[in-house]
DNA sequence: GGTTTTTTGATGTACGTTAGTCAAGAATTC
DNA sequence: GAATTCTTGACTAACGTACATCAAAAAACC
């Protein structure tokens, strides 16, 4: 009842183990019909090799690369902390990992820094991704000398990436919208989004699905255009307190980006009232208070601990070239209420 | 800068590897001082012993038995399906996996069947528990025989069980409560609850968390008492039925159990105007059908796939006699609209 | 046919651990 | 001080796989 391991595949094809081992590891020097009765023996038997003996066998060790942008964002450093906390972990199934950080939203630095990364041959690649043809290259430069690469957090979709691991930022909007219009059913007004940067996918994603579902499902409320906060609490508290003044009938407020200390600022100093519906991204120290003394209705986040996990996860399986599910990395985005805060 | 093993203790601590292996695997015939000169080595080179190796050396077979209750309930269904699924996936990981089936809410039945596992020697247990005295005693019978058990998507604290996988059910009901609290805000009205029997620990522990919040932060809807709907769509057809006809003003309805389809017939045979707003549990093909045609508006979802994973990797900490983080086990309970539907 | 080349088998070592045996050495007992 | 017990070290085999070497067998060549 137990597995079945190399000596059976042998005794059942009837060669020897050094022949299965020549089949299993495509080593050459083996008639192509001996080659299919180690094959015919292997499936007979529902072989699979044993990846914890085989890795211990070749001493192999994961080397695995992050490269994550830098900056005061309080996302960003979560994640450069959380893969730190991740890399004592990793050790004990040898895995190795390095990381470097580049400023944010210069794809320049990033492909640069991704062609060096090539240099040092590591197995894998993880990338939080500036949408820019140059790191496209790099990317899938990286592809091109057999290195694995996923993006995680922001996609880059047709640069060779193999996975995308992070929340469905489109649905995410969605979702957004979707509570957002419940909450303000019975009302009438204006829906402010603040926004990071439209340069950024996430973001331009975000804005999308919840636009999408406004105006499908909630055509009573009137959109405003977005406010670009840059992820930077003084610029969106300057934004929200110019909206506030030439608004008094803002019920309800997307914040799809970073700066939410200037959004509740705001919200605090000249609110409207009644006071609007907020929803808002990633649960933060700002955010969580945010929920707790009621400026905030609702938050959606990405756990960004599982994220990291789940990207190294599905790096190590796709190295040992095991299958791995297309659908795998999309991690479902969590909604907090003042209600259910962890 | 590899990971140290038994030799670099050995060499490091002076004594042979014999005796290393003796302090290591807890075997006697060691002098105290000795013993604690091997212990020093292995702090000081940070040794971790190499899990794989040693259950490649001891041919080590995880036996885990699972423990569900039977019946037509589509969330159990799934439950055995998601069991069934996975013991592909833990036989890579040398782990057996066992299944055995009770009548649902029948205590007598459950303790029986634990016993008898016990006699198989299973080195850990999972078990969707019902609260009762009898199973309680035989969970601390399990642990006393040295198995592992692990409570899942149901708890049964005080019993010794040494972790609970599933969702914070009081959690679960307060974010019901805020959900459905701020869809209503704007009304005046009655909510219904929906359960599906009292005797069912989460079932009670949901409500408990959405009377919490709805008498603190929605003290304007009155709360009617909750209908015991046993599960059984019928039954909660019949019982909303007679609610519609004896309440006009019902404004919405918290459905913490299942039979969801008995609800959803409920509402489009008399459902008052305006639609009242409805929030369920678990989504299946019935709560699916009715987020996607606007019967229900939110479903607070828990993904078995991932708890019974999860179940898996701490029972093998567990065995391992690895720390495990005495809050894993807690899911994050996913909240669904049909905007953001899988 | 004999020779060369290709294919196969036998054997050994290693990975880091478990687990055992046996004997030498040290400490303890009377 | 001798007999006894306890402690320690040296050695071996095994887990399932990888990888290298050498010899034997089989196929291909001329």
């Amino acid at each position: 009842m137990l597995r079945p391991t190399v000596h059976d595949v042998a005794h059942v094809a009837n060669v020897s183990l050094s022949t299965v081992d020549r089949v299993l590891n495509g080593r050459d020097g083996v008639r192509a019909a001996t080659r299919e009765r180690v094959r015919a023996a292997m499936r007979e038997l529902g072989y699979e090799r044993d990846i914890m003996a085989a890795n211990l066998s070749r001493k192999r060790v994961y080397k695995v690369h992050f490269t994550l942008p830098e900056g005061p964002n309080s996302f960003m450093r979560n994640l450069a902390e959380e893969v730190r906390a991740q890399t004592r972990h990793a050790a004990r199934a040898r895995i190795e990992i390095s990381v470097s950080t580049v400023p944010p939203f210069d794809g320049r630095a990033l492909a640069a820094d991704l062609r060096r990364v090539r240099e040092t041959a590591p197995d894998g690649v993880v990338v939080v991704a500036t949408d820019d043809a140059e790191v496209r290259q790099a990317v899938f430069d990286l592809r091109a000398a057999g290195i694995e690469v996923i993006t995680l957090v922001s996609d880059l979709p047709t640069s060779g990436r193999a996975h995308f691991v992070g929340i469905d930022n489109v649905s995410a909007g969605r979702t957004a919208a979707g509570l957002l219009g419940r909450f303000c059913q019975d009302r009438q007004g204006r829906i402010a989004i603040v926004a990071g940067s439209m340069l950024l996918r996430d973001h331009v994603e975000r804005r999308l699905g919840f636009e999408q579902v406004m105006h499908a499902e909630f055509a009573h409320l009137q959109l405003m255009p977005p406010l670009e906060g840059r992820d930077e609490a003084d610029r969106v508290e300057q934004l929200m307190s110019d909206a506030f003044g030439a608004h008094d009938d803002i019920v309800g407020i997307y914040s799809l980006g970073g700066g939410n200390g200037g959004l509740r600022r705001a919200l605090g100093r000249m609110a409207p009232t009644p006071w609007p519906m907020v929803v808002a991204h990633e649960l933060t120290a700002q955010s969580r208070a945010a929920l707790q003394d009621g400026a905030f209705d609702a938050v959606l986040h990405q756990d960004i601990a599982r994220e990291v996990r789940h990207a190294l996860d599905i790096l190590r399986k796709l190295i040992d070239a095991a299958p791995v599910d297309p659908g795998a990395g999309l991690i479902q985005t969590e909604i907090f209420l003042r209600d259910n805060l962890p």
